[in-house]
DNA sequence: TCAAAAGTGTTCTATCTACACCCATGT
DNA sequence: ACATGGGTGTAGATAGAACACTTTTGA
């Protein structure tokens, strides 16, 4: 990466990549090989060049890690001291992702892997408060805008969106109110299609009325 | 200031300084007297060391603008590209403030000043966006926080309060609901004494129950 | 007694919450 | 026929919106 002129501090965009497998809300998380922090799990990022846009950083950290490219992407948080040492900054962004179109790199070095959202690990460089602030902040996103569109494959059936809301909020939601209360906010609508899983009734299948951020 | 270790791009903290003064909304700009920009209002703001706390850099920045310490301040948004020419980010923050509070610096080279936030010329380095931003920030949060302590002095009548609210989120606001509302919110509470302005009934007092910020 | 702002309640409507049974399918 | 998840409606409670007159004061 070349090295930018001025003489500020360090810079880095980080991404709280979030997903949800099997029911449970997931971050993509980097394990340090070397110091600083050896051995502790971490954000994914990388240092900004002060060349390319901030969001467009974030968004190839993003597609470094996953091979993701095009989805929700927010800025978070802007921190300073990454670590004690140099004076530096971090800008912070969260993506959501949906998991079956991601293929996580396979390096020795940096493992990266999905962790449960419940149950982290002490992470380096303080992170584990982003995480939180991402959570809470899609949570808060999900009952005013269309951002789930980013965690679900183009079709989807009621329960895999109400799984997915439920892997975030964490408390359960009544099945019939959420469909009434999804269905009236016109953000999802029925493809005509169905899908069978197993020995039982079909379901059908929704997509979004726009992928691109909408808010109520 | 003293020059920062490491080579990345320049780090600024600006702040969108908000006041209501005579029912209406207004920021602090200041008067770029020279390049880059010369001659246009801009955001106040100063470049981060990289050894104090980005909030206290902001802080800062408030203080020497406005004299006001230990007011309401958050973070809004991190830009890139403040100007065309060297790689630099601007850390934005917004302050809400109180302006009997306020001494603004009397500077000929600066010329702080309050701006109503209708009809803002055009701002360097397209700050207007941040502007809009905060207010559209400071207006969501009214609904469910009592941020409005950050505007408003100690005590104030229901009229204060109600102008307050008008002058930022641009809506009548029936005077009757607005009563209910706060009150049930509880988030304010009567002192006990009253403020006579005029040949008319004298207005009740009231104070906000914590100058903490608090979600409801 | 008049002008000017302060203060106060009720009705209606829309939204949210709680809750239980039948349906379609594969085995 | 049975097991499994899919799909549906109604009644009660709560919150929000609309709306007009009386009160207190100084001039």
């Amino acid at each position: 990466m070349a090295p930018t002129a001025g003489s500020g501090p360090v810079v880095a965009t980080i991404v709280v990549i979030l997903a949800v497998r099997e029911g449970q809300l997931h971050v993509l998380l980097v394990h340090r090989s070397g110091p600083p922090e050896q051995d502790l799990w971490a954000l994914p990022g990388g240092r900004w060049d002060g060349v390319e846009d901030l969001e467009a950083a974030a968004t190839r950290v993003l597609e470094h890690e996953t091979g993701v490219t095009d989805l929700y992407l927010e800025q978070l948080f802007t921190k300073d001291s990454l670590d004690g040492s140099a004076p530096s900054l971090a800008v912070a962004y969260f993506a959501l992702v949906e998991p079956s179109t991601v293929r996580l790199r396979q390096e020795e070095a940096w493992r990266p892997a999905w962790h449960p959202v419940e149950a982290l690990p002490e992470l380096a460089f303080h992170n584990n408060a982003l995480i939180d602030q991402a959570v809470a902040r899609v949570g808060a996103k999900l009952e005013y805008t269309n951002i789930a569109y980013g965690l679900l494959p183009e079709q989807f059936t009621f329960r895999d969106l109400h799984e997915t809301y439920e892997a975030i909020i964490r408390k359960p939601l009544d099945r019939r109110n959420f469909r009434k209360r999804m269905l009236s906010m016109g953000i999802i609508e029925p493809t005509g299609g169905t899908r069978r899983e197993g020995a039982h009734r079909p379901a059908k299948l929704y997509r979004f009325t726009s992928r691109e951020p909408v808010f109520l």
